[in-house]
DNA sequence: CAGCATGATGTTGTGCACAACATAAGAAGC
DNA sequence: GCTTCTTATGTTGTGCACAACATCATGCTG
């Protein structure tokens, strides 16, 4: 199938920026789409991605992909092997004990390093993310609750405005973001379990966005480092009671 | 030689195996080479790196060469613009103030999370280094402090088995390792200046070798995370007053 | 002479074909 | 029947040619 030139490029993302963004608004809409699907486990641990037919599926060659998937690599979430394949990172809780050891203590750091203003558009925000969290509580869909987390965080990280420390919490809470999924899907007969972690989360999000309203972003920090920490203490008891033989072979 | 089927990990990343190492092994060869150019200084910030003489240069094609660029870029330290060129990073003494801001926790952190064993082979190491540094202060070179002030680095990151933590302070220090020879290529006149700043890295050196010696890293990180805000607090008001304009146009 | 349009030139981004590599299947030998 | 070598197949890595894009020079027009 030949793909016109003229036609297909207005296609793009019309609304936005069409002449700014043109190749590297097509990387970032790539990369965004897999890194998303990774950590939603779309793409389960292990599997292989083949490059030939994402590029059939974003219209375009492989090497466009390529550059993407390299950029996964690098992120730790994929790896590609010559004459294997480009698999999916696996993720064992023991080897992310490192990556939550150092995203409790940069949770610390986003309350304490160059605080954003707090106004009211941001106040708005946090409480527009909490009311999603209350409807979700009464509708339990691990789904869901992984992207009302994704936002979360990425609110959370808006608080402070260095931005190489926005950069690094945003790629190790990817890194990490995977682990409630996997467990939640092991776990998955246990309503209860899940119903705890959603009204613990709810708390988490209560707390902070009580916090923000009050400007203290200090605390908004130490309340996210504390819940990260028992959120990860949690996710590494129900690993061990959930058994570690996964019958997960690809 | 066969290889097992079980065992599905190759080579991998053999330290010291730079003839038979396969595609990867010229990706860091590569990586690594322009990196040092670039914090070295050999690529001045602005510069614009042709892809064609990189890959001459290592007997390679364009196509290596861009993988590298391309993680190169995300590191921050290059930028490629379509139809304009690969161009060096130009760094900027404010912009840098939220990294140093993130490096001084960073470095405290090196020395509370996950400590390394301490044992005679580590320690021999820093003394090395401490060797290494009183001979430097006899014979002032940028250069050279920039590639003990590097190895020393790395030797510090040591101190900590949490691996991510050691990839991100990898990756900001060298976002950061350029701003001081660029400050001391302007004040070279000014051989007092640099013997102080020689003389305040032997201290640091001497004082970090002393705290690895007695197994106390939590005093390393401390101070190293003093040294660290210092430095950038010298550099800072060196900066302002060796003038903020720069005649240094490609 | 100033200002602007237009082509020339050089760069990165893309597409495609082939090489390098690893695995799996199948056949030969014992 | 089991092992082992060979072959087939599929994947990523590489090389090369062209397209997209930006800048600069040049000529035209006012």
């Amino acid at each position: 199938m030949r793909r016109e030139r003229t036609g297909l490029m207005t296609v793009d993302q019309g609304a936005g920026r069409p002449a700014e963004e043109g190749a590297r608004g097509r990387f970032e809409r790539i990369y965004q789409t897999l890194r998303m699907r990774i950590c939603l486990l779309d793409y389960a641990p292990g599997s292989r991605l083949r490059e030939e037919d994402l590029a059939e599926e974003f219209r375009v060659s492989r090497t466009p992909v390529r550059r993407v998937l390299v950029k996964l690599e690098a992120e730790g979430l994929l790896r590609s092997v010559h004459g294997v394949g480009t698999i999916v990172t696996d993720i064992e809780v023991d080897a992310l004990a490192q990556v939550y050891e150092l995203r409790v203590e940069l949770a610390e750091l986003v309350g304490k390093l160059s605080p954003t203003p707090v106004d009211a558009a941001l106040i708005a925000r946090f409480r527009e993310i909490r009311a999603r969290c209350d409807e979700m509580v009464h509708e339990g869909d691990p789904r869901t609750f992984s992207r009302i987390n994704m936002d979360f965080f990425h609110l959370f990280n808006s608080l402070t405005t260095n931005a190489p420390l926005r950069e690094i919490s945003e790629r190790l809470y990817y890194q990490t973001a995977r682990i409630w999924l996997k467990a939640a899907s092991r776990l998955k007969n246990f309503e209860e379990l899940i119903h705890t972690e959603f009204t613990t989360f709810q708390r988490e999000v209560t707390d902070i966005t009580e916090a923000v309203e009050h400007g203290d972003l200090a605390a908004a920090g130490h309340v996210r480092r504390a819940h990260i920490a028992m959120s990860f203490s949690r996710i590494r008891k129900a690993s061990k009671a959930g058994g570690p033989g996964g019958a997960d072979a690809d």
